[in-house]
DNA sequence: ACAGGATGGTTTGATATCAACATAAACTTC
DNA sequence: GAAGTTTATGTTGATATCAAACCATCCTGT
C-alpha cells in the first residue's frame, strides 16, 4: 500500500485557526485600525502610536519610562526607540529623574502639547466613525474595549 | 491679567482617550498577545505572525499575494517582506502565476507543513489558556472575535 | 495593434517591535 | 560599608509595518 500521506495539517485546521484565533484577529484589527488613524493624523505628521504615546505623557507628573512601557504594554526597548523621533522633533523631552539617577522621565514639550490640541478633534471624529460602525454591526464598543483590556 | 494659559489638553482628555480609544486598546492587546504567542512558538523558531501567515498559505490552491495581503489586512509590501525570512528558511516558496505573469503565488513547502504540524498543538494550548482567561473575566471570546473582524 | 489606464508586486526609507545582552545606580545583607 | 542582588534603562540585530515611488503585465477602447 502506497498511500502513506505525509503529515499535513488539514485545511480544516487552517479554517479553525482562521475562525477562532484571537491573536490573529487582534493583529489584523490592530493593523486595520492603525492604518485608519495613521491616515487621519497624517496632516499633523503623527502616527496613531505616537498619538497614543504622547497622550500617555500628558500627565501632571512625567511618568518614568518603565511605568509608561507597562501602561502601553510594550517592551521597554520599544519605548526607548519610539521616543527618539518625537524627541528629535522637539515634541517630547526625556530627562533624568533627580530622585533616582537610574530612572528617566518623559514629558511633553509645549510644542508637543500644541500638537495634541490639534490632534484631539481628529481623534474624536475618527473614533466616532469607528464606534458607529461597530454599533451598526451590533457590537458593543464598550464590551470590546473591556475585552481588549483584559488581554493586556 | 497674566493668567492666560497656554492651550493645553487637559488631563481629562488624556483619560478619555485612555479609557475609550479602541485603536489604542487594539494595539495594546495585539502587542500583549503577540508576545505571548511568540514565546510559545519560540522553540520552533516561529513568531505568531509567521504562524498566521503560514496557516493562511495552507490551502488547496496557493493564494495570490494580493488576496493574501487582503485576507491578512496588511499592506502588499508588508507581505512581500514577511515572506522573505520564511522563503530563506525553505518553509514557503513563491512562484510566478503561469496564468498571469504579473502575479505570484505563495505555497508551503513540505518542511513548512511539517513545522505547522508541530506548531498546531502549541497554538491549541496557548489559545485555550487565553480563552479561559477571557471567560473568567466574563468576556465572551466569540463576541470579541466577531467585533475584531468587524474592524478589518 | 496601440495608447492609456488598471492591476500585481517590489523596492526604499522610516518607524515599530521584541529578545538578548550590557551598563549603571539603588538596595540588601551581613 | 562592601559584595551580591535587584531595578531602570540603553544598545544591537532581526523582523514587522506602512506609504510612496517604481516597474512589469494585463486589459480596454478605438
Amino acid at each position: 500500500m502506497s498511500t502513506a500521506e505525509p503529515p499535513r495539517p488539514g485545511h480544516a485546521a487552517t479554517l479553525e485557526v482562521r475562525d477562532r484565533c484571537l491573536c490573529f484577529a487582534a493583529q489584523r484589527a490592530a493593523r486595520a485600525l492603525s492604518r485608519r488613524f495613521d491616515e487621519a493624523f497624517r496632516p499633523l505628521g503623527l502616527t496613531n502610536g505616537q498619538f497614543s504615546l504622547m497622550m500617555a505623557l500628558n500627565q501632571p507628573q512625567p511618568p518614568a519610562l518603565g511605568r509608561l512601557a507597562e501602561f502601553l504594554a510594550m517592551d521597554r526597548s520599544t519605548l526607548t526607540a519610539a521616543l527618539k523621533p518625537l524627541a528629535r522633533r522637539g515634541l517630547v523631552q526625556v530627562a533624568e529623574d533627580p530622585k533616582d539617577r537610574r530612572g528617566r522621565r518623559a514629558a511633553l514639550t509645549p510644542a508637543g502639547r500644541d500638537l495634541l490640541v490639534a490632534a484631539l478633534p481628529i481623534w474624536k471624529e475618527t473614533h466616532a466613525a469607528v464606534d458607529a460602525e461597530l454599533a451598526e454591526a451590533g457590537t458593543g464598543p464598550a464590551e470590546l474595549r473591556a475585552a481588549l483590556w483584559t488581554l493586556a
